[in-house]
Formats: structure tokens, C-alpha cells, sequence
DNA sequence: TCACACCCTTGATCTAGGTCAATGCCAATT
DNA sequence: AATTGGCATTGACCTAGATCAAGGGTGTGA
């Protein structure tokens, strides 16, 4: 536990995040096997939802490939996104049978499922996957956190600020890429759904990104690439610490 | 793990929440011995700032009594609060030094500390430590979700009283009585830090609190006693399901 | 090629909540 | 009993972002 990784790790060892060399560099051999058995493959399309608030979740699972999104909403159609699920990130919870929020695929997705019961049992014979899954969920806590001063604190462009950083972020991780000053992506949300997970609506997302473009923060290719020609002047626009979050 | 509880537990054997009764249940003595060896108490005086956000910290805690909150503030003096800390709730985090919130003791607290590599050292020697606190880490991570919706969609009154019902449930919680619909308790939080933790100012904090006294949703015995003559009108104003939360 | 469905942008207007400022309350101190 | 200081309340006004409304691309299927 004293020397893990604190970001998300890409793929390792095989297809299955479970494997991370996190925990690889601590498992025998005979663990990987006894995952092997009780794990599945499942693909969804964009657009489905995997899971609904308030069904039975009868498995767990990690993210392969693609993108879903966690979100609540209430009676009058009010809705917050809580999540971004990336590749590698983990999906359900242990001991809960009932989905508390609506689990939605944003593009085409890979999921590796394990089934809720014998995962439990398998968590309690080997204390490395349950030692795992703590250092993912106080990540996932603390970017949690980090997301309420977005939702609670910050203006509307600071907002789009902080996402787009996010979004770079990930994507340079996801490429194992170093973040560099310069950078470009690909926006994987509508602008529905990014004011979902800002807290605004739609109208909002786009005039900000308009303006950020205006002001030359970012360039947009077509409606769905960005490129940011000074990743540091986003930074100063997201109303972030320089240093650029809490890691380690 | 199956029939673990998912609400905080008040305390119960002894003082120290690590041994609620969920652990203690599948602990053995060995365990709750060696627990007693590396634990010391420390109090902290209300308005104390017990840790400093990048600070190091050696220490993980957990709360015996009183109340602390977690807050991040941002450079020019915004601030949100992202946690509220009572009775039971844990602390630091196992495998990072550096804190990444300011934690204030609202009013005088005890806390139970652990030195931070002694306890890292005994949460691989006795897996279930590890399990009580992935359980504990993953109830944090929805209530934080659940803050984000509060955060982003709600409505300053829906914020308030939603506010008024955590507080309402959790002290209800502590006195270990049930929830029942009507129930009066104090406010720990001055109004300017309801406003962190709601997003607000504490003008409008104020403002909304005479407005849901004026249409008699709440009473006030002076400016910090409420009481609630019907907890499920104070739930339809707070925006949320009837069934009150996620939990199982 | 037209038409329909999506997604996105932009403008005009409205309003919830922020900002600024005055005042009130009460407990502690002198 | 006067003073000080920390909270809290209330009013007047302002503004960031919501709401309402119109139109513009782009892709897909008939």
C-alpha cells in the first residue's frame, strides 16, 4: 500500500484493471486465476443505459473501453452528472445490491463483469483486490470533493475551464502521454451533457466554450475537437492552485 | 461484508469507531489488542484548525465527539466545504501524506489517532480494518454524490432544507432514537458556513432560513435550535424521493 | 434531394441569488 | 450601563446565468 500509484493506471496486464500492476506486483498467481473464473465480458452501445437508479445490480464491474457517465436526477427531470467512468475505473459496489444512479454508455463500451456474490467472497479470501479497490474509491472521494468546489464555487467559464482540463488530463494519461503545454482531444460529451456535469444548462456551455475560443484559451476543430495551445493560461482560467491537484 | 450496516454506527465497544460493532463482530482480540497499541487521543478546541490543507499529516483519526468539517478554498477566499465530520467518521487516508483539505473543529472535539505507518502496516495485517474502512470510504463517496446533486441542481431553499433533514437524520442517528416525523435539534454550523456548504452566501442562507420559519415548515428557538413539526413536509421542500436516500 | 433528427449557436429577456449596506441581538468585558 | 465583537437579519439594488425563441450545420435514411 505504501508506494501505489495514486492516479488510475492504463491497462497492464492483460484487459482487466483489476490486474493493474498495483496490485500484479503483489498477487500470486493464484489469485489472477480465481478472478479469471468469475469474470465475464459485456459491450454496450452508445447511448445505453447499463444500469438504472434503484435496480438490482446483481455484478460489478471495470471499465475496458469507451465511456459512461454517472447521473442522478430528480422527479422534475433535474438531472447531475456525479461520475466519468474511463477506462479502468471501477463500476458498482460491493455490498449494495441497489444502483443508487443511472449508468449511462456515452460512446461504444467494453465492461469486464465480475458477479456481485462471488466477487464479495473472492474480496474477503484476498485482501490485495479489497486493498485495491480502497486506494480507487478515496481517489474517486477526493475527486468527488474536488468536483463540489466546481459545482458550489465556481462561475460558469471557470467551470468549462476545469473540464477541459479534466478531459486532458485523462486523455494524456489514457495515451500515456506526458500532459504537456500543448495539447488536443476530442470532446466526448455533448453539451447537454457537459452542463450536467456542471451544474448549467446547455445555452451556457456553449456560449463559455464560444468565448474561451473568442479569447483564444482553446481552438475548436468542427464541434468536438479542442486543441489548447497553453494548457497553463486553461489552468489560470479554471481558478485552480497552480500545482494542479491534490496527488500524492 | 454481506450484512455489514451502511449507515454510520454511533459509537459501541469502547470509544474508538474502528471497533463499531460491525467490526468487532468478525474481529478476534488479537486484533482489537494490536489496534489498542499504536491509537492516542488528542482534543481539539472549537475554531481549532486541526489540519492544514498540504500540510503533512502522520496521523489518521477518527472522530469520538464533536463536530470538524472539511473545506477547500480556493486563493482569492472561496470556499467549500466538502465533508462534515461527527462522531465516527474517520480521517486521513491511508497512503498519502499530504492533506488535501483544511479539517476545523466546529465545536471541542476528541479524536482517536493512529500513527499513519503503523496503521498502514495493520491494515495489511488484518484485512478486516481495511474492509471496515473500504465500507466506510464508499458511504462517504455516495453522500459526496449526493452532495454534488444538492451542489449543481438544487434550488437555495431545496438547499436548505436539505441541510436541515442531514442534520435532523444524523442527530437522530447519535441519539440513537429513530427519525420520526416531527424532531428538533441544534445547529452546529454558524450561517456562513451553511453557505460554504451549500454554495450560497450566508445572506441568502439567512434569507431562506426566515422563509421556511415564515411558512411554517420550521421553528426557531433562537437562532440555533430548530424544530421540525412535520419531517416529511421539510422532505418534499428539500426536492428529494420520498424514500429518503440510497441506503441498501 | 429532400426531410427529419440531432446537436449547436446566438439573441433577447427574466430572475434567483449575489452584493452592499444598515441595523439588531446578545454575551462577554470593563 | 456602556462598550465591544461576533452572529444574524433585512432591505435595496445588481448581475450571472436561466429561460425562451429562432435559426444554422451535418448526417442519415427514403
Amino acid at each position: 500500500m505504501q508506494n501505489a500509484p495514486t492516479v488510475k493506471l492504463p491497462l497492464e496486464c492483460g484487459d482487466c484493471p483489476i490486474r493493474h500492476n498495483a496490485v500484479c506486483a503483489r498477487c500470486n498467481n493464484e489469485e489472477l486465476i480465481s478472478l479469471d473464473k468469475i469474470k465475464y465480458y459485456r459491450s454496450f452501445q452508445a447511448g445505453q443505459t447499463i444500469i438504472w437508479s434503484g435496480d438490482e445490480m446483481d455484478f460489478v464491474a471495470s471499465v475496458v473501453s469507451g465511456i459512461a457517465t454517472l447521473s442522478q436526477t430528480m422527479e422534475d427531470g433535474r438531472t447531475q452528472m456525479v461520475g466519468l467512468m474511463l477506462p479502468s475505473d471501477f463500476v458498482g459496489r460491493p455490498g449494495r445490491s441497489i444502483a443508487p444512479y443511472d449508468v449511462v454508455a456515452v460512446n461504444d463500451m467494453l465492461m469486464c463483469c465480475f458477479r456481485r456474490k462471488p466477487f464479495e467472497e473472492l474480496m474477503i479470501k484476498t485482501p490485495h483486490v479489497g486493498q485495491r479497490l480502497l486506494e480507487m474509491t478515496l481517489d474517486e472521494l477526493d475527486a468527488a470533493r474536488e468536483w463540489m468546489l466546481v459545482l458550489g464555487r465556481k462561475t460558469a467559464r471557470e467551470k468549462i475551464a476545469s473540464l477541459l482540463m479534466i478531459l486532458g488530463r485523462r486523455n494524456a494519461a489514457l495515451n500515456m502521454t506526458v500532459a504537456k503545454s500543448s495539447m488536443e482531444f476530442d470532446l466526448p460529451l455533448t453539451r447537454e451533457a457537459m452542463a450536467d456535469y456542471l451544474g448549467l444548462t446547455l445555452e451556457t456551455v456553449s456560449r463559455q466554450i464560444s468565448a474561451l475560443k473568442r479569447d483564444g484559451v482553446i481552438e475548436l476543430q468542427g464541434k468536438r475537437h479542442v486543441s489548447v495551445p497553453d494548457f497553463n493560461r486553461l489552468i489560470d482560467e479554471s481558478g485552480d492552485d497552480a500545482d494542479g491537484g491534490l496527488l500524492t
